[in-house]
RNA sequence: GGUCGCGUAGCUCAGCUGGAUAGAGCAUCUGCCUUCUAAGCAGACGGUCACAGGUUCGAAUCCUGUCGCGAUCACCA
C-alpha cells in the first residue's frame, strides 16, 4: 500500500473513530515550501460533513495519524491545513526501491494491447519544411514516445501529401524553367529545388494575369485564364489518366523532394514505422461513401454530390463526394483511417497532429465515423496546436518571410558553437565530437523551446531575438546533466549497494529531490492522457532546478560520512537518468560534457 | 454573423479535476568562481490573473455576459 493510501485510511479512520461519521474522500496537496511539512491534508472539504472548528479537527486528525502511521513524524495546523511531516526513512527506503530501476517511470506495453497510430508532419510536397513543420513534427514525434512510455503500443506514420495541382505547378515550371537541373546539378536539396520551381510557377502566374488584365480582362477571369494555370490542370488531368511522361517526372520530382525531406527528419531526429501516400489513398474513401448512402449516414443530391448532414450535432452539412463522383479531402481521411485500422489490426486509436485551423474538419471527420459505425471512431484524437507566427504575422513562402526548418537548426548548433567556444571547456574534444555536441545542444534549445508550450497556444517566433541559452531552456537541463556525469566519472557508485536509512538524516535539498522523482511516472500518465509535452519539460525544468540548487548548497563528493557520500552521488545519478528519460520523450539528446 | 480556441509581471511562459501570501525564465539591479563544470547559485525589483456579474466557506481555475486577438464556417487541402 503507498503511503497516500495508507494516509487516506487512516484519516478516514481517525473521522471515524472521533465523530462516527464517514467521509467519502481526502485531499490532499504538496505543502507549501514556507511550511514545515511533506504533504498537506485540507480540513475543509471535510466541514461538510463534520461539523466543527477546522483547527480542531485537524488537532485530532494530526494526533491520530502521529500515533497510527509509522511514517508521520509530526504535524502543524496553519488555518484549515493539516501539515504532516513524514520520516526520512521513508524516502530513502523509496529511493532505495527506485534507484536500480534504470526505466523507472515508463511502463511496459503489454502483448495483448490495443496500439496507438500517431500521424504527424504530413507535408506538401511543394515546398521545404518550415518553422511551422518543426512544431508538428516535434509535437507529434513527443507524444508518441510519450504514449509508448504510459504503456502503450505505438505506430508513427504520415500521409504524404503527393498529389494535386500543387505539385503540378511545380512541375511545370521546371519542365519550361528548369533546363534539367536536377539536385546533383545545382548541389540543391531536392526540397528546395522543387519549391524554387513552386515560386517560380507563382512569380509566372502573376505575370500573365497581368498582361491579361493590361489588355482589359477582369481581374478574376484572368486568374482563372492564365495560360500556365491551364496548362497547370491539363497536366492534373493527364497525371490522373496515368500519362506515361507527366507519371514519369513526377516520380522523379517527388523523389527529389522525399531525399530533401528525410535528410531534414534525420536533422531533426524524427522517424516513421509507416508511411502513406495520398496518391495511393485518395479513392479510398468511394466504397465508404456507396456504404453510407445504403445505411442512410449520407444521402445524394440532385446533381449527384454527397453529402453527410450534421445538423442534429449542431454542425453544418458537409460534402463527402463532388457532384462528378472525385474524392474530397474529407473523402480521402474516412478512406485512409479506414485502411490503416485494416492494415494493422491492433490498431485501437489514433491520433492526428494537424494544426488547430482545422479544429473543424477533424470534429466532422470523427463524427463521420462514428456514423459510419467504426466502434475505434470515439478513440480518434486530434492533436491541434497553435500556429507559429513571427512578428509581421503568418509566415508567407511566397513573400519570402518562412523560416526555413534546415537553416534554423543549422543556425542554432552555430549558436551553441559560438557559446561553447567561448567557454571553453571542451579540451581534449576532436572537431567531430564538438560539432556532435554544438548540434545536440542547439537542438535541444529549439526542441524545448517549442515543446515547452502548451500545443494548443500558439508561438511567437522572434528570429531576431535568438532562442535563449539561458534559465528555462534545453541546453540549461543539458548543462545539468552534463555536470553530473562529471561527478559520475569521479565517483560511480553501485546502485545496488543500498542507503542505511539508520545512520542517515536528509539535507531539505535531498528530500525535495527525492519527492521530486516520486513525481515523475505520475507525469508521464498525465502527459499521455493529454498529449502534452510541455508537462514533461516543466517537470524536468522542476527537478533540474531543485538539483542545481542541492548542488550548489550541498557538497556530493566532500560529504561528511562515506554513507552519505554514496547516498549523494547515487541521487545525482538517478537525477541524471530521470533527465535522460524525460528528454528521450521530448526527442532530445543529453551530453556527457559541455 | 455562427462556432471553436486564446487573454496571467515590460517580454516569453507555468499554475486551470476550485484551496494557504499567484510562480519561473528573460530583461534591470546586488552578492557568490584558490573547493564536484558560473550555460550555475543566492537575493532584489516587478501582478486590478482582459473586464463585469454569478456559484462557493474559498475562484486565475467552474458558469454567464462583454471586450481584444486568432482560427474556421468551399463541390480547397
Amino acid at each position: 500500500m503507498s503511503l497516500q493510501e495508507t494516509l487516506i485510511n487512516q484519516v478516514k479512520q481517525a473521522v471515524l473513530a472521533t465523530y462516527q461519521l464517514e467521509i467519502p474522500s481526502v485531499e490532499f496537496q504538496a505543502t507549501r515550501k514556507e511550511f514545515a511539512g511533506d504533504i498537506t491534508v485540507v480540513i475543509f472539504p471535510m466541514l461538510r460533513y463534520v461539523k466543527g472548528n477546522p483547527v480542531q479537527i485537524g488537532e485530532i486528525i494530526g494526533e491520530y495519524l502521529v500515533n497510527n502511521v509509522e511514517e508521520v513524524k509530526a504535524f502543524n495546523i496553519v488555518k484549515g491545513f493539516l501539515n504532516i511531516e513524514i520520516d526520512d526513512s521513508y524516502y530513502i527506503n523509496f529511493f532505495n526501491d527506485i534507484k536500480g530501476d534504470s526505466s523507472y517511470g515508463f511502463v511496459k506495453s503489454k502483448s495483448g494491447d490495443n496500439a496507438i497510430m500517431v500521424e504527424y508532419s504530413s507535408p506538401n510536397t511543394n515546398k521545404p519544411l518550415h518553422l511551422g513543420h518543426i512544431r508538428n513534427n516535434l509535437l507529434g514525434y513527443s507524444v508518441a514516445e510519450i504514449l509508448k512510455a504510459s504503456g502503450k503500443k505505438v505506430y508513427k506514420t504520415q500521409i504524404i501529401n503527393d498529389r494535386g495541382i500543387h505539385i503540378c505547378k511545380s512541375m511545370l515550371a521546371w519542365k519550361r524553367f528548369g533546363n534539367g537541373e536536377t539536385p546533383d546539378s545545382t548541389g540543391l536539396k531536392g526540397d528546395k529545388l522543387v519549391g524554387n520551381y513552386y515560386v517560380k510557377f507563382d512569380q509566372e502566374y502573376k505575370k500573365e494575369i497581368q498582361s491579361l488584365v493590361n489588355r482589359g480582362k477582369a481581374e478574376e477571369e484572368a486568374k482563372k485564364e492564365a495560360p500556365i494555370l491551364l496548362e497547370a490542370q491539363e497536366m492534373l488531368r493527364k497525371w490522373e489518366d496515368g500519362d506515361n511522361e507527366v507519371v514519369g517526372l513526377w516520380k522523379k520530382m517527388n523523389g527529389w523532394v522525399y531525399d530533401g525531406f528525410n535528410e531534414t527528419y534525420e536533422n531533426l531526429g524524427v522517424d516513421f514505422d509507416t508511411l502513406y501516400y495520398e496518391s495511393k489513398t485518395y479513392l479510398l474513401g468511394k466504397e465508404f461513401v456507396i456504404e453510407g448512402l445504403k445505411t442512410g449516414v449520407f444521402e445524394k443530391e440532385e446533381d449527384g454530390s454527397v453529402w453527410c448532414d450534421l445538423t442534429e450535432e449542431g454542425l453544418d452539412k458537409k460534402i463527402v463526394q463532388r457532384g462528378d463522383g472525385t474524392a474530397v479531402y474529407m473523402t480521402q481521411d474516412i478512406g485512409t483511417a479506414i485502411q490503416r485500422i485494416k492494415d494493422f489490426p491492433d490498431v485501437g486509436g489514433m491520433v492526428y497532429t494537424v494544426g488547430n485551423e482545422q479544429d473543424y474538419h477533424f470534429k466532422v471527420l470523427f463524427l463521420i465515423l462514428k456514423k459510419l459505425g467504426f466502434d475505434w471512431a470515439k478513440n480518434l484524437y486530434h492533436l491541434s496546436y497553435g500556429m507559429v507566427d513571427l512578428p509581421s504575422g503568418k509566415m508567407k513562402s511566397r513573400e519570402g518571410t518562412v523560416v526555413d526548418a534546415d537553416d534554423l537548426i543549422d543556425e542554432m548548433a552555430k549558436t551553441a558553437g559560438e557559446i561553447s567556444e567561448e567557454l571553453g571547456k571542451l579540451d581534449g574534444y576532436t572537431q567531430e565530437e564538438k560539432q556532435a555536441l554544438y548540434k545536440t545542444i542547439g537542438l535541444g534549445a529549439l526542441k524545448y523551446f517549442i515543446l515547452k508550450v502548451d500545443p494548443k497556444k500558439r508561438i511567437l517566433f522572434d528570429p531576431k531575438e535568438s532562442i535563449d541559452f539561458q534559465g528555462n531552456t534545453g541546453p540549461f537541463i543539458q548543462y545539468t546533466y552534463a555536470r553530473i556525469q562529471s561527478i559520475l566519472r569521479k565517483a560511480n557508485p553501485d546502485s545496488s549497494d543500498a542507503i542505511n536509512a539508520s545512520d542517515l538524516s536528509l539535507h531539505d535539498k535531498e528530500r525535495e529531490l527525492i519527492k521530486q522523482l516520486q513525481l515523475f511516472p505520475e507525469v508521464i500518465q498525465n502527459a499521455a492522457e493529454q498529449h502534452s509535452p510541455a508537462l514533461i519539460a516543466n517537470y524536468t525544468y522542476d527537478l533540474v532546478k531543485e538539483f542545481n540548487s542541492f548542488y550548489q548548497n550541498v557538497s556530493i563528493l566532500g560529504a561528511d560520512s562515506d554513507n552519505e557520500k554514496l547516498f549523494r552521488v547515487q541521487l545525482s545519478k538517478k537525477v541524471a537518468q530521470t533527465i535522460k528519460n524525460a528528454f528521450s520523450v521530448l526527442g532530445i539528446e543529453v551530453p556527457e560534457r559541455m
